[in-house]
DNA sequence: GGCGATATGTTATAACATAACAACATGAGT
DNA sequence: ACTCATGTTGTTATGTTATAACATATCGCC
């Protein structure tokens, strides 16, 4: 559609960075992670989370399974959506509900409630940290909540059509 | 620990309330919203808001379906889907993105960004209004806000299980 | 009447997700 | 080494949610 400077650096959002470093840096947080609380690192788990990485975007569970059919590693649903479903509950893989799509966590390590923007122009989603949406209105409603979902849908940076152009 | 209960308490937030008296502001509401804007409200549309009000909790598209088709007014999908999706498209139905669910609005007429809390228990949904999730990092970001999904799943006040019980 | 715009009816299929059970691997205890 | 418990993957089958595409009907308007 429209993109001009490279706009400066987030640390996570729609700035660009070293994915290198950046796929690097998770899985081993991954291992770390499973080291820690002795869950199995297998090869499909692995596989799948180097597959969100790679891509650094979301992606749909069949997008992933094609992936992993490709290798050999599963072709039938179950097995990506255990692998996807393993993640999420390690806080490595976000679920994307508005996009049905997963995405690899920015912050790994970090305990969060992750928040995303989605670009309806060009797909793609950055992450960032919640500020409590709630303020005080679920502490008042006596609600006890256990997980967030907050997501923007809109346009990126690259994708807002320029006032003077 | 509450479980598996019927959910069926007339409720705004998780508080009772007059349901008849919000059911019917909330018909006013759109006739005077669909006169405004010259939308047709028609006999489809019309029930199929009646139909979520009357349940007066999230139901999915097929669910609403079913009573449309038990009266005659449509049976396939696409009949269903419509007809919330004109009303998402005007205020008076969000979707729920976490229970692919329907709920109708509990502020028609104001203008606001729904925050929702889903019981994990009970599977009740109350509505309020959101805080700004996203604090002033989209904004640092550059991203363009068209529409927010801000859900919290967790326990009601009903479900809780009591300390001292 | 004829036309454009809007809404509904219908067929067919796409896209997303899980229940249920079988098979296999691994490690612990004996 | 054997057996048991546990956890993971493989597979079948099906359930659930959603939309594309096109046909038909309705209404206001010139």
């Amino acid at each position: 559609m429209n993109s001009k400077k490279a706009p400066r650096a987030p640390l996570t959002g729609f700035g660009t960075h070293d994915h290198t470093r950046c796929k690097a840096a998770s899985m081993t947080a991954a291992e770390a992670l499973c080291a820690a609380r002795k869950l199995q690192l297998t090869p499909v788990r692995k596989r799948v989370l180097e597959i969100l990485l790679e891509a650094h975007e979301a992606m749909g569970a069949y997008d992933v399974l094609a992936r992993l059919a490709a290798e050999g590693l599963g072709s039938k649903p179950p097995v990506a959506y255990r692998a996807l479903g393993f993640w999420v509950e390690q806080g490595l893989v976000h679920r994307i509900e508005k996009l049905n799509a997963y995405v690899a966590c920015a912050h790994p390590g970090r305990a969060h409630d992750a928040a995303f923007m989605i670009c309806r122009d060009c797909g793609r989603v950055a992450e960032t940290e919640s500020q409590g949406p709630f303020g005080q209105s679920a502490g008042e409603a006596g609600f006890q909540i256990e997980s967030l979902v907050i997501e923007a849908e809109g346009l990126c940076p690259k994708c807002i059509p320029e006032a003077g152009a």
